[in-house]
DNA sequence: ATATTATGCGCC
DNA sequence: AAAAGGCGCATAATAT
């Protein structure tokens, strides 16, 4: 028995988010509901404020149907709704049309974050009723639109006997949904995601607690640090400097480093083209009028000979310049520049000289970081406190006169910090996070912003991270199904270790004594070289090719392109498995229109692959490189992207998918009698905070969860997964001061 | 003045 | 013979 349902809410925005279920002047002023089976929707209609209404769920209800069903669902959480809790926890299932479509459409970028008004006639539904969305949009409140339009809106005219709107065109959404998934063998999948989903609704409804006062004191110091950078680095600049040089800015930094003109405007007189002299306003003055009919400021001339102004001088207005006029004018400045950029460091803008602005990032600071060039390492400092400040703590923008930075997020009176997760944003159907992106935030060795992530329940509580290692590699085991990666996964080998000694020619016993044991005399010298063979890892992952690879980690191309050789011939099922996804790419590539980078229009290809479980992925071709437009193929698929998705994407849903059951399980222990919340979740690893009390029953808990994976997606999906999914737990009294946690024998 | 694009950088 | 994947956010530069 499934309940389609859908609010109609006051939309204040705070704390950056939209009708804002945390803000308590919002409130839900119309509520729309159809049951399986009913001829008419239902409604209810509040326009006072109430912030104590609630769907009833009843009893028979097994799934809640709705289009981006999280905003609803938080909204329900928020008012308490007494029948929500008792629905998840015998066994209550949800099901988001938007989710549900980005799902069925291979998550194209048409089918991200899709509308109900675009969805609904794909499926036999109506278009909404733009008078209301109008009145939205004219910033008009909703309890202030006319009852008869809101309520036509949610479920439909009386002329549609109320089985029409937002209600019917979801119900008929969902219908249409349930037929497509089934064709497409995506029905388990999709089930599974909704309860990733229904874990990240409660993730954001519990939200992160912040240490406000920690948040200040650190901030304190960060300024501090910024001003004494700051009025360093400004002692290197020319004391006669015309303009405002900003750190900033990539063409000041640009031109200053590698040489470069600077064009910057000020007032100045010009010329006017008529008279060939400085332009200047005109002004009026009273001049003596001469013998001779001329005039003269200052000497006076000829008198009135009779008249009302007998004897008075004669006088006139007359014309003269006055000051000069000014306007805008380009003007240029010099640098000469510390050192030679490497051509390919050009960037598409240019100087005031059309010469080109060269990349100032973090990679190319780095390389010219030993040519002596003065303020480089307080450039890099000031750089580096610019974005911790503006984007983790709080700064006021001047030019959007307001505040930004992560800390505008944080409610004042419980510091409760509700961020947003996202499950139709990406193409490889990994998750995403913003207002604010719960998702990057720096480590530990790099800030100390975690730092104020701590627990809601104080002195009582702790926070915990529980983290898949190395997830990447373990997918690429299962999906490409190599005998010895597998093998090697089982052994819980060291894959960096593994590569240094394939390299360097010791064995890999050596090479994790050498690389991995600090007390070893030879640690120093290995390992740097293990962090290489990381690095080339990842890229390998990537599907980086041995150009890149060579260009970023310093190793030869020769030296590169041996570890490839080494590589393929260890682990020829991973080959195996890319050429497979390539293949079928081709095979089911159907052309498209879609314009080119100079905006015109040309014809590429959408080629597609299913996983195991039935996530589709999707690639677009691109204009091919030119040796091959020379062979005559005008288009091609980027064989890194066809290399990655199955991978992350996988990866992604495993961890969905396991958040669905560890929150199933939450909900059946009641929170552990609301002592332990699921918090954040960061592609591979997920954010808890608990009680101290209950700390080692949820982390058993949670390991024992998440290390289930082979075991529920076997069993599930007759996949025949026999590789560990080993999960490291950490707990501490903050997110930055995490330790290990092992659970007791 | 506002919207869009480019660059840079934080995470996995 | 061969192209390092996925995000969101802040700022500056450019377009409208």
């Amino acid at each position: 028995m499934y309940l389609v349902f859908d609010l109609e809410t006051e939309v204040h925005t705070s704390h950056k988010r939209k009708a804002n279920p945390f803000d308590q002047r919002n409130w839900v002023v119309a509520r729309g509901w159809k049951k399986q089976g009913d001829v008419r929707c239902s409604y209810t209609y509040h326009p006072e404020h109430d912030r104590t209404t609630y769907l009833q769920i009843d009893d028979d209800v097994t799934l809640l149907v709705g289009f981006n069903i999280k905003f609803d669902l938080l909204w329900e959480m928020c008012q308490g709704n007494p029948t929500l809790h008792a629905f998840f926890k015998r066994g209550g299932k949800i099901w988001d049309c938007q989710y549900a479509e980005y799902l069925i459409r291979a998550q194209v970028p048409s089918a991200q974050m899709c509308s109900l008004n675009d969805t609904a006639p794909k499926y036999g539904g109506t278009t909404k009723i733009d008078a209301v969305k109008a009145l939205w949009e004219q910033g008009v409140h909703t309890a202030d639109i006319h009852e008869d339009l809101l309520i036509d809106y949610l479920v439909g005219t009386e002329e549609e006997d109320r089985n029409g709107g937002d209600i019917r065109n979801t119900e008929l959404v969902f219908l249409g949904q349930i037929k497509k998934a089934l064709e497409q063998g995506q029905i388990k999948m999709i089930q599974d995601r909704m309860d990733g989903l229904a874990s990240t609704t409660d993730m954001e409804f519990r939200g992160i607690k912040v240490d406000v006062a920690e948040a200040k004191r650190r901030m304190a110091i960060l300024l501090k640090d910024l001003y004494e950078v700051s009025a360093e680095l400004d002692t290197y600049l020319p004391a006669d400097l015309p303009f405002d040089f900003n750190w900033g800015s990539g063409t000041h930094k640009s031109c200053i480093i590698f040489g470069g003109t600077i064009k910057y405007q000020k007032q100045a007189r010009y010329f006017d083209e008529k008279t060939g002299t400085w332009a200047r306003k005109q002004e009026t003055e009273v001049h003596y009028v001469q013998e001779d009919g001329s005039t003269h400021p200052t000497k006076p001339g000829v008198k009135y000979a009779g008249g009302k102004r007998k004897g008075e001088y004669k006088t006139k207005q007359v014309k003269v310049p006055g000051e000069y006029k000014t306007r805008y004018t380009d003007f240029f400045y010099e640098f000469k520049g510390y050192t030679k950029p490497n051509e390919d460091w050009a960037t598409k803008l240019v100087d005031g000289r059309e010469a080109p602005i060269y990349g100032t990032g973090s990679d190319i600071i780095e390389i010219i970081s030993s040519r002596n060039i003065p303020f480089l390492k307080a450039l890099g400092k000031k750089q580096a406190l610019d974005k911790e400040i503006g984007t983790y703590y709080v700064k006021y923008d001047e030019k959007k006169k307001e505040h930004v930075g992560m800390l505008t997020c944080v409610q004042p009176h419980d510091h409760i910090l509700h961020h947003s997760l996202n499950h139709t944003t990406t193409v490889t159907t990994r998750l995403s996070s913003n207002n604010p992106n719960m998702q990057n935030i720096p480590r530990g060795d790099k800030s100390e912003v975690k730092r104020m992530f701590i627990s809601r329940f104080g002195d009582e509580g702790c926070t915990g991270e529980a983290d898949y290692s190395q997830l990447e590699v373990v997918v690429q085991g299962v999906l490409s199904g190599d005998r010895q990666l597998c093998e090697d996964l089982r052994n819980r080998i060291d894959f960096h270790c593994k590569r240094v000694s394939a390299s360097r020619g010791c064995t890999y016993e050596e090479a994790v004594e050498w690389c991995k044991n600090e007390d070893n005399p030879k640690y120093p010298e290995w390992k740097p070289i293990r962090t290489k063979a990381k690095n080339f890892s990842f890229q390998r992952a990537y599907g980086a090719g041995a150009p890149a690879i060579a260009d970023s980690t310093g190793m030869s191309l020769d030296e590169v392109q041996a570890l490839i050789v080494a590589e393929e011939a260890l682990y020829p099922g991973v080959t195996t498995f890319n050429d497979g996804v390539e293949k079928t790419v081709l095979e089911t590539a159907e052309p498209f229109q879609a314009q080119d980078d100079n905006g015109v229009w040309k014809t590429y290809r959408r080629g597609y692959w299913v996983s195991p479980t039935g996530t589709r992925y999707s690639w677009r071709s691109y204009d091919a490189p030119a040796f091959m437009r020379k062979r005559g193929t005008p288009d091609s698929f980027s064989p890194p992207e066809m290399k990655n998705y199955p991978v992350q994407g996988t990866g992604g849903e495993f961890v969905q998918a396991i958040i669905g059951l560890l929150w199933r399980h939450f909900v059946q222990r009641d929170f552990y009698n609301n002592s332990a919340f699921l918090v954040n979740t960061v592609h591979d690893c997920i954010w808890i905070d608990c009680k101290k009390e209950v700390r080692d029953e949820v982390f058993a808990d949670v390991q024992r969860i998440m290390e289930s994976i082979p075991k529920y997606f076997n069993n599930r999906y007759g996949m025949q997964i026999d590789v560990p999914f080993p999960v490291e737990v950490e707990t501490g009294n903050n997110m930055n001061e995490l330790h290990h946690w092992k659970q007791a024998a």
